[in-house]
DNA sequence: AGCACGCCGACT
DNA sequence: GTCGGCGTGCTC
């Protein structure tokens, strides 16, 4: 009887395949392929994994080997381009295979029942798309039937040509040029897209997009396909944020009304992720529109990747396997021969040098693409001499109030949620820290509650101090709860909206939020950084950053690269659709106790080339990345003694010439929720040796005994 | 990670 | 007399 070993990828930290023995349970049943998802029984329960070898025998002894339970068959074997991602992804980021590849597949598909699978499936199979009709048949092994004898519904020459596109505006020169560099490659091409916001680098992405679909579908009918059949190229266009996707989509679909766009996030309910991933791996969506999670998608006909706001943080994970979504675009646009395009107005630092040294190819716009729309008017308040009341200062008031008297709209951005970072009591000092973190409770006067950030914390507002029984507790600085209040008193007339994390909690209220800016049923729009990002206000004039300056000063390097960022892009919310109805451009302005400061002039100046070689050559003089390659050695133990001990013994039981191992330090926010954490950094001007390193050195380390809870991470970016 | 087994304190 | 604390050991 045929008897066949299978290596399986499991989720589960350890970091080993693990070998199943396959038997047929039927006659002539063909062993599952590689890329297959099986059920095998694992300790006392079941588990679902993907099947990555076959091997003729196993080193365990048989009697140790169990039985593959069942296969899935009815779902195609993942690609051996998806295995290869994931299998440099476990590598890369030395994580178990299983651990990155199961998570990456929606919870449906790896369930023990098959009922939502095969509803996923049933769904995506009975879409009345002639071109599907016509693949099934195929699939079935039906006859080629004769045009002549289909219903007059039914005739190709009748079918909607799905390379048919909706109005697409005219490029500017600079736009063309984009696009014709990214639809003529015909090789792996990394190409930065820079451009200011509003230059109009989403159209780039539509008309690159499209050639390259036109262009495949050309070639499938060259090779005698009709168009109809089968998919001929697929596009994956990532985004830094969900709230960003509907936006996009809704540009996407009205451009592409005959392909099928899918999205991949993690905001959509699990059946309708399933059948978005189902339609994404078996080939039938031909874009694919979504947040980092996307970049681990099975896509067979992958010929584009667009990653928009390269630079965005969101794009790196923070839990579990730590990848960044953006250095996995770039590895599988190589893997795959193809190009992929990273968009942004201000590039990540790691980007623009790839750029400066020519490895990326560099595509620039320079002019905003509306017609009549230049760049804001940046300027700087010198809170020192223009005392803020409220957080606000004259200056920016006057200006509200001109928006105000104008009928446009405002956007007030402040980088800290909550009423107050911290309650006080003016008597004895007491102050409201977590009792379980490092880091102040935070004040929310709407819900009438301290809230730890750190942690899940919750308390109710204490009606006098814990400490001294003072009735006059004292809200010390300035949330956007607190500057919403403050708006309402200053501007009673004025239309204000809270845009938040806590005011958009629930499903959906971010997207009626936008909304109802769009309808301009909104005057003064006061957000945190949700509010900075993408969205394309037409009638707002006016943005004030309230409170950057905590920023200028922290010890993270990476600090001033994230707030120039941040700052260009909310600076770009203004004047995007033309002038202002005095016939001035969008307007910015900063408030800050330091008007001189460089990063602010850089602002002012809209140089981001100026601010990044600074950067840049701070970087390299500091042997910081992108001039050094970084991973980061956490743990956490209930005694920070604990910690401590295990990274002093990590520092030294492996030496490796060109790798630099420092001291192990304590953690800034060392305390939080009852645990103390430490981290050890380490750093190599090499990336292969560094790999190298760490994979002996995580060997090691795993067979030590310890008591603190410990984790790696590759490319840190919050040290 | 789960999920067992394995020996010592406060409850029906 | 049991329920349950989390220490440590295993998963093909």
């Amino acid at each position: 009887m045929e008897q066949r070993i299978l290596q399986i990828a499991l989720d589960t930290p350890l970091h080993t395949v693990f070998d199943y023995c396959w038997r047929p349970q039927e006659e002539g049943e063909e062993i599952p392929a590689i890329g297959h998802l099986v059920v095998v029984p694992f300790g006392r329960r079941e588990a679902v994994g993907v099947v990555v070898g076959h091997v003729q025998a196993s080193e365990l002894g048989a009697d140790k080997i169990k039985n593959v339970i069942a296969v899935r068959r009815q779902m195609a074997p993942l690609s051996a381009h998806w295995l290869a991602l994931c299998g440099f992804a476990a590598d890369y980021y030395q994580r178990p295979l299983g651990e990155v590849m199961l998570p990456g597949l929606p919870k449906n598909l790896r369930a023990l029942t098959t009922v939502a699978l095969d509803k996923a499936l049933k769904a995506l199979d009975k879409t009345p798309a002639p071109k599907k009709r016509k693949a099934k048949a195929r699939a079935a092994g039906a006859e080629p039937v004769d045009p002549a004898e289909l219903p007059a519904a039914e005739q190709p020459q009748a079918l909607p040509d799905p390379m048919q596109f909706g109005p697409a505006p005219s490029l500017n020169a600079a736009q063309q040029e984009a696009v014709d560099a990214i639809a003529g490659a015909d090789a792996f091409a990394p190409l930065l897209l820079y451009g200011v916001t509003g230059s109009g680098k989403t159209e780039v992405y539509l008309q690159a997009a499209a050639a390259i679909l036109q262009r495949a579908a050309d070639a499938a009918q060259a090779d005698g396909r009709p168009p109809q059949d089968g998919p001929p190229a697929q596009i994956l266009v990532l985004v830094p944020e969900i709230n960003l996707t509907p936006q996009l989509e809704g540009n996407i679909r009205a451009r592409f009304p005959h392909l099928n766009v899918v999205a991949l996030h993690s905001g959509l309910a699990e059946g309708e992720r399933a059948r978005n991933w189902l339609a994404a791996h078996l080939g039938q969506a031909h874009i694919v529109l979504g947040t980092r999670l996307a970049i681990l998608s099975s896509l067979p006909h992958l010929k584009l990747i667009v990653i928009d706001e390269e630079h965005d943080p969101s794009y790196k994970q923070q839990e579990g396997l730590r990848y960044s979504a953006r250095d996995l675009a770039v590895w599988r646009a190589h893997q795959l021969g193809i190009p992929v395009v990273l968009g942004s107005a201000t590039p990540s630092l790691e980007t623009w040098q790839h750029a400066q040294a020519g490895r990326y190819r560099r595509l620039e716009l320079r002019q905003r693409a509306a017609q009549q729309a230049v760049l804001p008017k940046v300027k700087v308040i010198d809170m020192e001499r223009d005392k803020p009341v409220d957080g606000l200062t004259s200056t920016l008031i006057a200006a509200v109030r001109k928006r105000l008297e104008h009928g446009e709209q405002s956007l007030l951005f402040l980088n800290r949620r909550g009423y107050a970072p911290v309650l006080a009591c003016d008597a004895c000092g007491w102050i409201s820290n977590c009792m379980r973190c490092d880091a102040f409770m935070v004040v929310h006067r709407p819900e009438r509650r301290l809230r730890c950030h750190h942690c899940s914390l919750e308390l109710h507002i204490p009606k006098s101090c814990p400490t001294c029984g003072n009735v006059d507790l004292q809200p010390l600085g300035r949330g956007t709860q607190r500057v919403e209040e403050g708006l309402h008193a200053i501007f009673p007339e004025a239309r204000v909206l809270r845009i938040d994390a806590d005011s958009t909690r629930l499903k959906g209220s971010a997207q009626s939020a936008f909304d109802s800016v769009h309808r301009g049923e909104v005057d003064i729009l006061i957000g945190t950084q949700m509010v900075a990002k993408g969205h394309d206000f037409k009638k707002l004039t006016l943005v004030g950053v309230m409170n950057p300056d905590t920023a200028l000063f922290s010890h993270d390097y990476r600090a001033s690269e994230r707030l120039f960022a941040q700052l260009m892009q909310v600076a770009g919310r203004a004047g995007r659709a033309g002038l202002s109805a005095d016939g001035s451009s969008g307007e910015v302005l900063i408030q800050t106790r330091y008007p001189h400061h460089p990063l602010y002039q850089a602002v002012t100046r809209h140089d981001y080339d100026g601010f990044a070689g600074e950067l840049l050559d701070e970087r390299r003089q500091a042997y910081f990345p992108p001039f050094m390659y970084q991973a980061l050695l956490r743990a956490e133990a209930r005694e920070l003694e604990q910690a401590m001990a295990f990274l002093k013994e990590a520092a030294n039981i492996l030496d490796a010439p060109a790798i630099t191992i420092n001291e192990p330090i304590p953690m800034t926010m060392m305390r939080v929720a009852n645990t103390e954490r430490a981290q050890l950094l380490v750093e190599c001007a090499s990336r292969p040796a560094l790999q190298a390193f760490l994979k002996e050195w995580l060997a090691l380390l795993r067979q030590l005994r310890t008591r603190a809870r410990w984790s790696l991470e590759v490319d840190p970016v919050d040290i």
